[in-house]
DNA sequence: GGCGTTTCTAGACCAATGTCTAATGCCGGC
DNA sequence: GCCGGCATTAGACATTGGTCTAGAAACGCC
């Protein structure tokens, strides 16, 4: 237990029962640790920004809204400073792998025991990376096309990448406007700004270049 | 061999070294076959449209611009008397049944023998439904969503759906007008139609409705 | 505390998208 | 053979989407 109690943790995960199992996991292994839960990507980036001291992020990479590594590729890139263990429901090589290759600090099947989660996440406060066992860290990388577009949704604003999230959902700017309380004009420079940097040439394109990182194979 | 020597057979796959391959394994079994070769969705179109009387379609999942069961869903639909039979890199239980679901009369994983394709060409002709060893056929089928957003696909005209293909490439209409050689009108009608069928109010929802039919787990 | 840079905001303008109406042609049923 | 329904085509019109310009606010850097 080397991490101060007064740690900061974010748990980020739309099941509740499963939240509520890694914060006893959090609590064991960090005693007077502060929990932040987030059951979606906009508390999750209210989460972050709102404490930029925060010790520890855990992910689930399916969550309503984002499906793949887009979320992680933008925390690593506007949250450089915070460790982040990926919690997935799977365990294949090839996506762990790939989400290390994302920045990930470590990855935690959610198949795993109270005791490995404990030890992931001590492993990971003291500055290791962390993989279930039978995994290797050092192996292939991305795609190149991957890499590359996990860049470019890297570069975006937190603005931006809300919006672009809620492209992805199929919405007019005008409804992404009201969500966002703001005028429809707003929304469409973000827009704009959204295909300059994922170079292309509108929104369907723009959701579409995105979803290069889903997980689907 | 009971087929017909004067059989017609469609295969769709992009890959020309494993087209020739199928090419011969059906040449043994049906040795006076006309054989039809499409590299990419709209090369099958044509085929099937050209060639109603065909005996058999073998597809491949993965080819340009379907990446799913959109196409086997649509084709299903349009041509209900082709028995089509699923060729794919996959031999996952849940993918295959999910093929059936969609109406397939068989899989054949490529990792089989020749001898295997072989047996798997002729129990299709005869009419029965072929699984790779270890596959059963009754169980479960498709998720309340798939099915219905499948059923929904299968509702579109041959224009409308090759319309659809190209809106999930990113497309501009006046892109697809120019492809389609009709005027930019013409495609904005087929995307209206589009949009009713799939109960949605935007391209890029009929985008992500779409994908929904596609292979990621 | 200033200062340049980046982000967020928004209005005006033009291009792309989607709807409505309607004519043509094709096919199956009576 | 004739008729009704549907696919396809397309023009006129309304809405949505995207670019350009530009000011205000936040942020790091002297």
């Amino acid at each position: 237990m080397t991490a101060p109690s007064d740690s900061t943790i974010i748990i980020a995960d739309d099941h509740p029962l499963f939240r509520e199992a890694m914060i006893q996991a959090v609590r064991n292994c960090v005693p007077g640790a502060r929990v932040i839960e987030a059951d979606q990507l906009e508390s999750l980036q209210h989460a972050v920004e709102s404490t930029p001291e925060a010790d520890l992020l855990l992910l689930d990479l399916n969550m309503p809204g984002v499906h793949g590594f887009s979320a992680l590729a933008w925390i690593r890139s506007n949250f450089a400073t915070l460790p982040t263990v990926i919690v997935s429901a799977t365990d294949e090589p090839a996506i762990i792998r790939r989400a290390i290759s994302h920045g990930a600090s470590g990855f935690i099947p959610k198949s795993s025991s109270i005791a490995r989660i404990e030890s992931a996440i001590n492993a990971v406060l003291e500055g290791e990376v962390w993989l279930p066992e039978g995994i290797t860290e050092d192996d292939g990388g991305l795609g190149d096309e991957e890499a590359d577009i996990a860049a470019l949704v890297a570069a975006l604003t937190p603005h931006q990448f809300r919006v672009l999230l809620m492209l992805a959902e199929g919405l007019m700017n005008k409804q992404i406007a009201y969500k966002l309380g703001v005028s429809e004009a707003t929304i469409k420079a973000h827009v704009t700004a959204i295909l300059r940097k994922l170079r292309v040439t509108n929104r369907t394109q723009a959701v579409l270049a995105m979803q290069e990182l889903n997980i689907e194979e």
